[in-house]
DNA sequence: AACTGCGGCAACCGCAGTGGT
DNA sequence: AACCACTGCGGTTGCCGCAGT
C-alpha cells in the first residue's frame, strides 16, 4: 500500500528518548496502512494494551509508542462510535463544554465510544463554524449565551421532535410514558437549570447548561459531587412560565460581560407528551442521562418557542426532523441568526 | 473535465503528569 | 531528590474528498 509521508516536524525535537529513537530508526509517519492496523490489533488482542513503546516493537511495528496508542485509542479499539455525532451527544457537548471548557478528555469520558479527538474536531469545525457564521467569538459571552439559551434548548426541542416521530411511526408510545412527568427549566436565582421531575429532583439544576464556570461555583454537579447536589431542596424558586424566545431576548443583553439576570426567564417546559429517545447510555454529570430504547425520569421535556408552528415544531420550511438530524443544523443557523436578530 | 477552495478528520507535536528506580 | 520512561492531554497540521466554478 502506497502511503505518502505524514509531515514532518519543522522542529528539531528533543524533549524525549523516544523522539530521538523517532529520528534514528527510520520509524513511519502519516495514515496508517491495513496491515500496520492489523498488526496492532493482533498484537493487542494476544498481549493487551499499555507499555506502548515496548508493544510497538514487540509488535514489529516501525512507529512510535504514542502514535500506537492514539490509533488505537482514536480508531482500532472496538468501542469506538464511529459516524455523526448524534442531537444528544451534540447537547451534552455543548453542556459539558460550557463547564469544563477544552477538557476534551474529560468531555469524552461521558459520550461513550467517542474520543477526545473527535470531539474536539467536532467542537472546532462545527461550534467553531456557527459562532464564525454568528459573526461572534466562539469564547464570547455572546455566543456563550446564544448556545445556552438558544442553540442547546433547540436541540432539545429536535431530540423531543424526532422522538415524537419516531414514536408516531413506530408505535412505540408505550416505551415513552414514564418521564412523563418532567420539566425542564431554569431557575430564575442561580442561573441554574432543572427539570422539575415529580419526585427525586434529578441533577439538571445544577446549572447544567450554563457555561461560565465563574457563575457557577458551587451550584452544579460535578461527577465528584453529584450524590449531594442532587438533593436539592435548595433548587431556587422555579421562574414563571415565560413565554417565548423573543420576550425573553427583548428583555435580555445578551451584551457581552454583563450579567443577564432576565436571561433565564424564559424556558419551560409545556408539552408533556414529547419525550426523548436515545441510542446509547449517556449520563452527563448533571445527572440526565440518555438511555437506550427508552427514557427514565431525567428526560426532556419541549419548551414552547415563537418560531413553533402547530405541530410543535420550529419554523422548517415543514422539514421532517427524522429525515436527517444531521442535516438540519442549517436551520439551527437560521434560526439563531433570527434571533440574534431581534436583539 | 479541470481547477480551486474549503471542511472534516486522522495523525502528529510539545508538554505536563505520574510512577518506578 | 533526581532522573528516566511512559502515558495522557490539548493544540495544531496537513491530507483528502467534495462542492462550486
Amino acid at each position: 500500500m502506497d502511503v505518502k509521508p505524514g509531515r514532518v516536524s519543522d522542529t528539531i525535537r528533543n524533549s524525549s528518548e523516544e523522539d530521538e529513537d523517532a529520528m534514528m530508526m527510520d520509524l513511519r509517519r502519516g495514515p496508517w496502512t491495513v496491515e500496520e492496523d492489523l498488526a496492532l490489533m493482533n498484537y493487542i488482542a494476544n498481549h493487551g494494551e499499555g507499555r506502548w513503546n515496548s508493544l510497538a516493537r514487540c509488535a514489529g511495528l516501525k512507529r512510535t509508542g504514542k502514535s500506537c496508542r492514539l490509533r488505537w485509542l482514536n480508531y482500532l479499539r472496538p468501542d469506538v462510535r464511529r459516524g455523526n455525532i448524534t442531537l444528544e451527544e451534540q447537547l451534552l457537548i455543548l453542556e459539558l463544554h460550557s463547564r469544563w471548557g477544552n477538557r476534551w478528555s474529560k468531555i469524552a469520558q461521558h459520550l461513550p465510544g467517542r474520543t477526545d479527538n473527535e470531539i474536539k474536531n467536532y467542537w472546532r469545525t462545527r461550534v467553531q463554524k456557527h459562532a464564525k457564521q454568528l459573526k461572534c467569538d466562539v469564547n464570547s459571552k455572546q455566543f456563550k449565551d446564544t448556545m445556552r439559551y438558544l442553540w442547546m434548548p433547540r436541540l432539545v426541542e429536535r431530540i423531543q421532535a424526532a422522538a415524537s416521530a419516531s414514536t408516531a411511526t413506530t408505535g412505540a408510545s408505550s416505551s415513552i410514558t414514564t418521564a412523563a412527568a418532567n420539566t425542564y427549566h431554569f431557575n430564575n436565582n442561580n442561573n441554574s437549570f432543572q427539570t422539575a421531575a415529580g419526585a427525586g429532583h434529578v441533577a439538571l439544576q445544577q446549572a447544567t447548561l450554563i457555561g461560565n464556570n465563574n457563575d457557577l461555583a458551587g451550584s452544579y454537579t460535578t461527577p465528584e459531587n453529584s450524590s449531594t447536589a442532587a438533593s436539592s431542596d435548595s433548587f431556587g424558586t422555579q421562574v414563571s412560565p415565560v413565554s417565548e424566545l423573543t420576550d425573553y431576548y427583548s428583555n435580555m443583553s445578551v451584551n457581552n460581560n454583563k450579567p443577564s439576570s432576565q436571561a433565564l426567564d424564559y424556558f419551560q417546559a409545556t408539552n408533556p407528551h414529547h419525550q426523548v429517545g436515545y441510542h446509547d447510555s449517556m449520563t452527563s454529570p448533571s445527572g440526565y442521562s440518555f438511555n437506550q430504547g427508552g427514557l427514565n425520569s431525567h428526560s426532556f421535556q419541549a419548551a414552547s418557542a415563537p418560531e413553533q408552528n402547530n405541530n410543535g415544531q420550529w419554523g422548517m420550511d415543514g422539514g421532517d426532523f427524522s429525515d436527517n438530524l444531521w442535516n438540519v443544523e442549517e436551520s439551527d443557523m437560521w434560526f439563531l441568526q433570527q434571533q440574534l436578530g431581534n436583539i
